[in-house]
DNA sequence: GGTATACCTTCCCCTAGCTGGAATGTCAAA
DNA sequence: TTTGACATTCCAGCTAGGGGAAGGTATACC
């Protein structure tokens, strides 16, 4: 199996696949006498595995950890379980934070529309708002973020 | 006024103030004879604006292409207006799709908080679920969020 | 044999918004 | 004079890949 069936049957792209052997997620398959990657059933499975866990926002580290650990033989349904609670956690605070953020781009967006559109120096309009906007909160600065196929 | 002063009155990094020179959100500065970079109270303001855009998540795409109409004497407050309410679509759209994904993780934790924990193959517990979750909508990269100082 | 095409390989650069560090220069105080 | 706190430039790295180049290979068709 080569590795445009392996992308085909995950939905994963060819280039994400090296992507993800070279980062140790996906380990180095056999190759053929023609140097072409070689891969299996096994391989679908896992690379299911972590396209899904990417679908739910997981690190590929934190991937990598879990598979880590199941390649050892060790079982890692409760590794599993801590990231999901940890996912929960993450996602539950960057909701907290865009609704708050939204409340304040509402509010300079209502009040900015009745201000002037004319004012380059952004005393008297929108421009002053934004300038003038300032937080109470901490700083957050949130990850990327993946929602999946 | 030097560089780590201009930080202190805008709470921004000296070193993030040269990356926003670099990338020309922020104008090169005059120099002293020591080749030291010079500010005003005009680059206090314009630094000002800068920081509380992105607090509000604007990317300094958008934020370079307001200064430079406003450095052209054009009023960038329909822009400013623009950049806005694409931001608060935006998100909502993330808000909503961080609402979907919470569903999906929550119930994979729960129904995998009852399965055993000791499967290697991951085909009877919680890696199973993740496994074979598959989701429907369409893919959403989320690209990077910062919520301000 | 020649060629069109559909694969495959490795390689490096690009994305956003910075942050860290190295190597080096400048300035003022003790 | 030496120390410390500034300053400068440049290079690298972070996530999770995508784009594309330059070249090798396999198969079908003429």
């Amino acid at each position: 199996m080569q590795i445009k069936d392996l992308a085909r049957q995950t939905g994963v792209s060819a280039k994400t696949i090296r992507y993800y052997e070279s980062v140790g997620v996906m380990p180095p398959p056999r190759r053929g006498e023609n140097n072409y990657r070689q891969y299996d059933a096994a391989d679908v499975e896992r690379l299911r595995f972590i396209a899904s866990a990417r679908g739910l926002g997981i690190a590929l580290k934190d991937i990598a950890e879990i598979l880590a650990a199941r390649d050892d033989g060790i079982a890692p349904c409760d590794r599993v379980l801590d990231v999901l609670s940890h996912q929960l956690t993450e996602i539950d605070r960057r909701i907290a934070d865009l609704l708050t953020l939204r409340e304040v781009l509402q509010t300079i967006q209502q009040e900015g529309a009745s201000l002037p559109r004319d004012d380059v120096a952004g005393e008297h309009c929108v421009c002053y708002l934004v300038k003038t906007y300032r937080q109470s909160g901490d700083v957050v600065i949130d990850p990327p973020f993946a929602l999946a196929e």
